[in-house]
RNA sequence: GGAGGGGUUCCAGAGCGGUCAAAUGGGGCGGGCUGUAAACCCGUUGACUUCGGUCUUCGAAAGUUCGAAUCUUUCCCCCUCCA
């Protein structure tokens, strides 16, 4: 099997593909260009899109060519592949400002400089706002037939479930396969990668392709990654874990990688990290708590670079183990006249924005989750004095998981 | 177009004139155990509070009443059945 593919299964990544033995014969033969499109209603990408990523890196590690498709056009329209409902339609601006910002993500985990496999990105809004209608239906839409349009998950289970599925969106098929099509054509690109639902418009793409100029190309599918706890990857109570430093500190996301389940972080060091899969088969039994902590710096290394990835472990370490004042801890500056105006605990916290309901901070003192320097904080008019400042800071903890250096200025 | 059923706090879902800031379950948060895990146990889960209370919530508006999530009217939205 071909090194690529290979890897692409060991790592967990393969769930389908279109034609496996010839696509293993093909990326032998010569490097190709293969594309993933990424989907531009959010301001930013999150980890469920990291899977994605891991596979344009993989494509790059073995010399091939990523194409990142920017979904300007597609995303006007929105995909109803698992969705009940259809999105609201973003504006112009906003659907403009999220490109930037996503592709600026994308760039962080690209290698950008061989000229060789460097990402050619693409937004599908330059071909596909000029379409003429009659042109369009005359030279594309007479390779779709509905019948099989309607047999495909992304409008069946719509149907099935009686949701009303918009014309509009019932063409969002289409389009994906024509940008395929335009990929195929233009940069010669012969695979597309992308999640499990995105199977149906995947074989679209690949029909369309075959029926229109009789090249072959090929389809190739992630599986949807779920926690062990059943929960879906990516967001969580507090929040999408965003991959943008803007929404999600280093921190926060080295902390992410923490405190995976046991149970998934063999499967996510696989996944998510470029640890040789030799080297992980001889590490899989050492100290889980290892593991995980190995498992957070690469992840953020990836993201955010070494130093920060390095700072997050320190961090870390000073936050759960060690009693020392962390010069790493993420920091929240206040004004050191706030402290002679005697302001008391719950004032404090509220400063520090760890919490933004007096309610919520009294319960949490009730309950003994608040602690300054270590030491729990049992009464709620608790007064701030400077001497609780060492060194100018103080350490602020709001249960086992929250603390953050507050710092006089 | 006709006939019914419904919109309740993060979600599901009780309540159907006062004892309702609203049962129960899930989720979240906090505590305990531990390993910053899972499981389990306990507490908590609108806001503000001088901890006595106060204020704002049960699709929207108006009304009946000493008093409404609960009754009436109008409006908006969902679902089921018939045409």
């Amino acid at each position: 099997m071909n090194k690529f593919l290979k890897e692409f299964k060991d790592r967990g990544f393969f769930y389908q593909c279109t034609n496996e033995d010839e696509l293993s014969k093909q990326l032998d033969e010569e490097k190709i260009k293969g594309y993933i499109g990424f989907d531009c209603t959010a301001e930013s990408l999150h980890v469920g899109s990291l899977l994605q990523i891991m596979c344009l890196r993989l494509l790059q590690k073995n010399g091939h060519r990523p194409i990142v498709l920017l979904g300007g056009g597609t995303t006007r329209i929105g995909d109803p592949s698992g969705k009940d409902k259809t999105r609201k339609i973003l504006s112009e601006d906003e659907i403009e400002n999220n490109i930037k910002n996503i592709k600026n993500i994308l760039k962080k985990f690209l290698d950008n400089d061989d000229p060789n496999t460097k990402p050619i990105f693409v937004n599908n809004y330059t071909w596909l706002k000029d379409l003429n209608y009659i042109s369009f239906l005359r030279d594309i839409g007479k390779h779709f037939t509905i019948n099989r349009m309607l047999t495909f998950d992304s409008v069946k289970l719509r149907l099935d479930r009686k949701q009303s599925l918009s014309y509009m969106e019932f063409n969002y098929m289409i389009l994906q396969a024509y940008d395929f099509l335009e990929l195929n054509k233009k940069e010669n690109c012969v695979l597309q990668i992308g999640g499990s639902d995105q199977w149906g418009n995947i074989v679209n793409g690949v029909e369309l392709i075959k029926r229109y100029s009789n090249n072959q190309t090929f389809g190739l599918t992630t599986p949807l990654i779920t926690l062990a706890t059943g929960a879906k990857m990516g967001k969580t109570e507090s929040g999408a874990i965003w991959l943008d430093e803007k929404y999600l500190s280093a921190y926060d996301y080295w902390q992410f990688w923490r405190n995976i389940d046991d149970r998934d972080v063999i499967k996510f060091l696989k996944m998510f990290t470029e640890v040789e899969i030799k080297e992980i088969e001889k590490i899989k039994d050492k100290d889980i708590n290892e593991l995980k902590i190995l498992l957070a710096n690469k992840t953020t290394e990836m993201l955010h670079g070494k130093e920060a990835a390095k700072n997050s472990d320190q961090a870390a370490k000073e936050a759960f183990s060690g009693k020392t004042l962390g010069s790493n801890l993420p920091k929240v500056n206040i004004q050191s006249n706030k402290i002679k105006e005697k302001i008391n605990i719950v004032e404090l916290v509220l400063l520090s924005k760890l919490e933004n309901s007096k309610s919520e901070i009294r319960r949490l003192i009730k309950g003994n989750a608040v602690k300054i320097n270590d030491s729990i904080i049992s009464d709620e008019k608790f007064e701030i004095n400077e001497n609780l400042f060492k060194n100018n800071y103080l350490k602020l903890s709001l249960g086992k998981k929250r603390h953050i250096k507050i710092e006089l200025n």
